[in-house]
DNA sequence: CGCCTATTTGATAGCCGTCAACCGGAGTGG
DNA sequence: CCACTCCGGTTGACGGCTATCAAATAGGCG
């Protein structure tokens, strides 16, 4: 039932990392929103311009990237179902980075205005909203260990260990299985590897039973020992109750 | 006169792109602190710890890092005076990295639950505070993009133009001339390159022209040439009057 | 003066990029 | 139904950028 309404699952991990009570949580619900699907590749913001409404994820993955100009990409982010891909920008007057569809997504599409006036009123709520911005930033400065220091063995396992840890803590899916929504090249263009060297990468983690692959769903038989390799520990990712003394 | 108030700097960042009225800004500069000095490595807060008092840099520099488990470091970001250190973690219970001085330093500690306090209460404190994360993580990406897909040389040069416009905004040195606070290996441990590699990037670009060096203090005869080889623009710096719609 | 750190320079190795070709499946149109 | 096309994935050969190892120089400080 609550899980029906778009925003349910933000509503839910706002809820899990900071304390919103039933008013609070009904005030969210009631944000006017418009819902819209979007192909893969669409843009839903882009870099430079005026930010418009801001989207939350109901279903399907996003992205978030930033051009050189030689035209190489960086993905700086990923987003899975349930999140919101602009509270980044609810107050800066240009975008610093595009927003696009990774898959078929539909997203419910909130008033910048609404955000605004509802930070300005609810202080819990501006509270949840500034975890939220917390949080992501922790996923970037862990994103820059990645991959200033680690090798590309490393960083593919620890992108894996990321990806399935976020849609398991969402309980999108298991922990030692996922799909990987993005193909070898964007991978890449996260990673700052090139596709073919994440296509080696893959098969090496694969000769070594770190993972098996079908298409792009990896299972994980041994997921401890990836993230050994892969040197990843979730800390940084702030599941739970984490509402600050 | 108010420049000699500790705060005073981080004030003026926060009326550059937020509008606070009077009595707002007053509120600011009567929040309780203590000034405290630090030498450099000191750390201000640890990763993984209980978060202390938020301190904002009143002189000196400071940086934030992480650590992979094989001991090398990634340095995540850099501060220059009148900026403030930790509103990151203000409202999550544990540090997701550390922040060490780099220079001798004096901080100004402001406990969390005044900052608190003071964001739910005054709700233009409160997007000025958003403001300032937004800038923040949207510096963080820029990074990412730097780490992912640039040439040890560019992001040399790219660290540099950004230091430099960010010392020059905050009326700290001439745009065309700064001081580097950094060890090469510092560069190194934030660039994702080896001491060793930024030194010899570092005479290509005096080579080239597009740097003199003096001890750690540059010269840019030439920003514009130097900001083209770094593919530098400013915007993802959002100065000035940013305040959305 | 002597120690320690930061910088500088050279030689060598290796990870990953580049270029190129081929494969395979999905969709399309004849 | 099948040929064609296109995109993503796979594999191999080769080269270059940057790491690694090593040593020498320079500067700061007791």
């Amino acid at each position: 039932m609550a899980n029906q309404h778009p925003l349910a699952s933000l509503l839910r991990s706002f809820c899990a990392r900071t304390a919103l009570d039933e008013r609070e949580q009904n005030i969210i619900l009631a944000l006017p929103f418009t819902l819209r699907s979007f192909a893969p590749l669409d843009y839903l913001a882009r870099d430079g311009a005026v930010p418009g409404p801001c989207p939350v994820l109901v279903s399907g993955f996003a992205f978030c990237q930033k051009l050189a100009s030689d035209g190489s990409r960086q993905i700086v982010s990923i987003h899975i179902p349930g999140e919101a891909l602009d509270l980044q920008q609810i107050f800066l007057s240009r975008g610093d980075h595009s927003v696009q569809a990774l898959t078929e997504i539909s997203a419910a599409l909130i008033p910048r205005k609404d955000l605004q006036g509802l930070v300005r009123a609810e202080p819990n709520i501006a509270t949840a909203v500034s975890v939220h911005l917390e949080v992501e930033a922790s996923i970037l400065r862990e994103g820059m260990l990645r991959l200033g220091r680690r090798s590309a063995l490393q960083r593919v396992a620890h992108l894996i260990c990321e990806f399935s840890a976020r849609m398991y803590d969402a309980e999108l899916s298991e922990l030692d299985q996922c799909e990987l929504p993005m193909t070898q090249e964007q991978i890449g263009d996260m990673l700052g590897l090139t596709s073919v060297h994440v296509n080696r990468t893959l098969k090496a983690l694969e000769v070594d039973g770190l993972i098996v692959r079908n298409k792009r769903n990896l299972r994980m038989p041994n997921v401890q020992a990836l993230r050994r390799i892969a040197d990843f520990r979730d800390e940084y990712l702030h599941f739970g109750h984490q509402q600050g003394s």
